[in-house]
DNA sequence: CGTGGGGTTGATATAGTTCAAACTCTGTGG
DNA sequence: CCACAGAGTTTGAACTATATCAACCCCACG
């Protein structure tokens, strides 16, 4: 997981992202969104790819049982709508304040790819990137306690999120977003929360504003394997 | 990235593989591999993409707290060993009687890459299908029973592997490969088993040779949202 | 014959779900 | 200004699916 830790945090960067190239920019339109709103559903054409520059998103799905499921979460820097049939199989809705996403029409982009080594690139990275980050997903869901699922988002959320300058983490989803990308229950989660507070290893300000204050335990408790995660200062590839 | 890319990158649809543009082919030495052979291993420099062509292979890792994971099964087609950070992250090997494997030096590809558009998009497309198939892999975790997580794996595996001429279904893997990809324990995968054979959902003869006698009620039961997906002719969602 | 790896089945323990209730916070209307 | 409603969160108690431990079967292989 090497390989994923880096392009994950290479994608991150909530901190620095990497800017398209020009080219690609250029094709850019802005948009600012409010909390709750949808950017795509499943089975809408996809005409669009879309780059988070501020806020969140989160991508989910409705399970032939009713329940949903968070499959990702969208800070800034990442870049998302991909599809392989042309139509979009989740929903992808706007979940934090301040939201405001890059749109680029995908016809453009498709054509661009076609002309621009550097744009190609571009996209195939992305690609990658967002491979990495499921990846780590998977990971995370395989943990075998509830504790262990926590501490290893809360690592990923420290990694990819931007840090407060109070140097707390701000996490933008709610307790039921986190239940369902760990696919857990709500109760679960917050139990699991209690957990780490009781034992000092984090501490909370409300139920989205959080500090680690033992990097190591959540490290010793989830079951990826992020001892191997390079720091984003290292920002390696 | 290294490992993430190969598994991820290679995973082409599974019954009528496509096959690489003519210029790629041409790179490729196929080799016989036996039961047990270890591809590559975490760490290894990674000199070479893999094709799949007869038989089966695991990629697996093992986390900090010592379980093995597999992260995916390898299936005719399949193209994999795609590195980004140059060094591979899983352990590959093979699991299948038979199996015979196309290996292209990783310089050459590279450079064909960026020569040939057409080698270039089918590497961008392999990474989009990867995406969806990575999220199938995520929603068979997350199906809440033990039993609907065999239901759905079985579902992917009909799609993938190769039905054998009787129709029945040839599982290239042990039941402690698929407790590991669906992470449960090996008893549980067992008993699910045992359930479906009960319910005459599929019958079995012998722990790798299985017939689903009833595909409504292994889609039922899993949660993964299959009638989203397109026979493998369409290129498996 | 034994031996060992894979597979199945049973009994028990436990983590997590489910059901239920209280608590916080925010916004809204009397 | 306060009462109220509703969504989000936390905690408790009972229940349940699965992990765990253990026994046994089957078969290939020396």
């Amino acid at each position: 997981l090497d390989t994923v830790a880096q392009i994950e945090i290479g994608t991150v960067a909530g901190r620095s992202p990497r800017r398209p190239a020009g080219a690609f920019e250029n094709l850019a339109r802005v948009n600012r969104h409010r909390v709750g709103e949808t950017l795509h559903y499943p089975g809408k054409e996809a005409h669009y790819l879309y780059r988070m520059i501020t806020g969140a998103a989160r991508e989910t799905i409705l399970t032939a049982d009713g329940r949903r499921q968070v499959v990702d979460f969208l800070l800034p820097g990442d870049l998302f709508g991909f599809t392989v049939a042309g139509k979009h199989e989740f929903f992808a809705e706007v979940i934090a304040e301040n939201t405001t996403i890059a749109r680029y029409p995908r016809s453009d982009a498709q054509r661009l790819t076609e002309l621009d080594a550097a744009a190609e690139r571009l996209m195939s990275e992305a690609a990658l990137k967002t491979i990495s980050r499921l990846r780590t997903h998977m990971m995370l869901m395989r943990g075998c306690t509830a504790v262990g699922k926590l501490s290893g988002f809360l690592l990923e959320m420290a990694q990819r999120s931007v840090v407060l300058p109070s140097d707390g983490l701000a996490l933008p989803m709610s307790r039921y977003d986190i239940a369902d990308y760990l696919s857990v229950a709500v109760e679960t989660v917050s139990r699991a929360f209690s957990v780490l507070r009781r034992e000092a290893t984090v501490a909370v300000a409300g139920p989205r504003l959080v500090w680690i204050l033992d990097r190591g335990a959540l490290i010793r408790r989830s079951a990826v394997p992020w001892h191997r995660m390079v720091t984003p200062d290292q920002d390696a590839y």
